[in-house]
DNA sequence: GGAAAGCCGAACTTCAGAGC
DNA sequence: GCTCTGAAGTTCGGCTTTCC
């Protein structure tokens, strides 16, 4: 049996039959290589860890990674260290590494704290939830004693002035009862990833079908050949339009060209479809002429491009806010 | 005449897409 | 990852129409 990781489960709630096709036939799947924007954003999650870390002077990190690092974490637990970062369980089957595990004394239980490059909302998003909902899960299986989860993300009220103070950078919510109340859904979810991974014949064609194009798993592609890469899916904002969509796909209508001359969408839609099936272009001569004879000239520009960083670098400066600048 | 259904517009919420 | 914009969807209240 395959192990299932945090990862694993998070591609599962994304699509099954991407959950499928990642653990036992990954060469088919359409993975699209990271941009370089994307790199930056995955450096600034892990600094972000760097600083949560911070606020557990008393930590040791877990430094080996996979099996090894399960075997580190025992070692770490039976000398008696009670916060440990990267710590690594494994239970059922199911893996993940916790990225702060503290122990409070005062109530007798282990508290996780899972570190998210994000800046805290209100309403934490679900991703996290379950995220931290499938540590806990795993951790009460393996036999330990969780009594707290929190969510540890970046202060969006937080400005840089001088040294930055971990403590005001970043903001701890008690997500406990969240992550409780996901459990009994979880602990179904599970046994169906095992009953997905004991099959070793390919799964049935995904729900993706049904969904707008950015929303299509990686195995999109091998599960539908037919579907050509610009698709009704791609028709402006047709995810918000789930009816329409569905109604597209149950009449296998896959290209824009197909689509029907009284099928009913909204006028941004139909002007999309028009232009699509025409390849005759909609330039509004008159409404631009009026917008450019507004202009006063004479005219000058300035280009500059902008950089976020999840943890500001200049005074005054707020996470992820846009830093202008030009070479 | 009163209840239910349908219609419509305003207000509000959600989400896609673009940019970095 | 965030912000911004604006379209689409949802909700709700008011009004009208239909039916019993």
């Amino acid at each position: 049996m395959n192990t299932i990781t945090k990862s694993d489960f998070i591609r599962y709630l994304e699509c099954p039959a991407y959950f499928w096709f990642f653990k036992k036939k990954p060469e088919v799947l359409d993975n699209q290589e990271l941009s370089d924007f994307d790199k930056e954003l995955i450096k600034n999650g892990q600094e972000v860890e760097r600083w949560a870390r911070k606020l557990f002077p008393q930590g040791v990190l877990v430094e080996s990674r996979k099996k090894a690092a399960i075997q580190e974490t025992k070692e770490l637990l039976n000398s008696g260290k009670k916060t440990i970062f990267q710590v690594t369980f494994e239970a059922e089957n199911l893996y993940a590494m916790v990225d702060i595990l503290s122990w409070d004394d005062s109530n007798g239980y282990w508290i996780i704290n899972e570190v998210k490059g994000t800046s805290a909302q209100d309403k934490k998003k679900d991703e996290h939830l379950y995220d931290a909902a499938f540590q806990y899960i795993l951790l009460k299986m393996a036999g330990y004693k969780v009594g707290k989860v929190n969510l540890i993300e970046l202060n969006k009220e937080f400005r840089k002035q001088g040294e930055i103070n971990a403590r005001k950078l970043l903001q701890i919510t008690d997500i406990t009862d969240n992550v409780k109340g996901l459990e009994e859904e979880i602990n179904l979810m599970i046994p169906d990833m095992k009953r997905i991974l004991g099959n070793n014949r390919e799964p049935l064609p995904c729900e993706c079908i049904y969904k707008s194009r950015n929303n299509h798993c990686p195995a999109f592609k091998h599960l539908y050949p037919d579907v050509p890469d610009y698709s009704v899916h791609d028709i402006v904002r047709i995810g918000l339009s789930k009816k329409k969509l569905e109604a597209l796909i149950e009449d296998n209508c896959y290209t824009i060209e197909e689509v029907p001359k009284d099928f009913k969408l909204t006028k941004y839609q139909r002007n999309h479809v028009e232009v699509t099936q025409t390849k005759i272009p909609i330039i509004k001569t008159i409404k631009i002429t009026e917008k450019l004879n507004e202009l006063v000239y004479p005219l000058y520009f300035l280009d500059y491009e902008t950089y976020p960083t999840a943890v500001p670098i200049y005074d005054g400066c707020k996470p992820y806010q846009q830093v202008p600048f030009q070479y």
